[in-house]
DNA sequence: ACAATTAATCGTATAATCGCAATAAACAGA
DNA sequence: TCTGTTTATTGCGATTATACGATTAATTGT
């Protein structure tokens, strides 16, 4: 992707892009919806579910949970993941606050 | 960045993604929050602002028009931008109802 | 018409992303 | 221990993203 120039930016700014950056994936997407709707579930199931082959499923996982939006436990053989409701509770107030920013009510067209 | 298999997802699914996309990179972040600080702004004024050369700003604005979120009017020799408000507020309510979703209580680990 | 200003487009080098086959690692049961 | 099950890691090809110099296009003022 070339290399984003974090410098000039806030830790703010830069924490919005990595956050959304995250979520600008349809599998990650998702993955988040299907956790949300079960509340918890093995990576096994998120393959059949999705229809990603499952090192690219392990791959997303990973970045979510590299982010701390979700958090796995081994169970035996395979992994039980959910959301981890702490650090999504934090996220979403930071990208709430960037979307919910008033519009200026003066148009320049 | 590879090639995302968009129809193994629901529309709005994609269309999460594609909001999400155009916020993960800090340079679109820093253009959208100085355009609800500033209200209007012309092209050159984000050069200066964020320090990314003309081509590169030029191409980030272009980004976000096409999702609508911005629009731009030609004004003389510049062109001026603002957000365009009520896109923005249907792409606020997406992605809203996606950040805001029930997180279960049980916990998998 | 000409020069100056501003923004968009083109071309290109660099780097990141996506997806998956192959493989490794960790664990459970016989 | 051996086998089967499940997930993580590695390596690779194909594609997309970022950034910018050079150029073009559009407009204004003289």
């Amino acid at each position: 992707m070339g290399l984003a120039k974090t410098e000039l930016y806030t830790d703010l700014q830069n924490e919005i892009s990595l956050f959304a950056k995250v979520f600008g994936h349809p599998a990650r997407v998702a993955i988040l919806e299907h956790l949300f709707k079960i509340e918890r579930c093995v990576c096994g199931d998120l393959v059949n579910e999705i229809g990603l082959a499952q090192p690219t499923i392990s791959q997303h996982l990973k970045e979510l949970k590299h982010l701390g939006l979700i958090k796995g436990s081994v169970e035996g053989t395979s992994v039980c993941y959910c959301i981890d409701a702490e650090n999504w509770t934090n996220m979403k107030k930071i990208m709430i606050s960037f979307l919910d920013q008033d519009i200026p009510r003066t148009d320049c067209c």
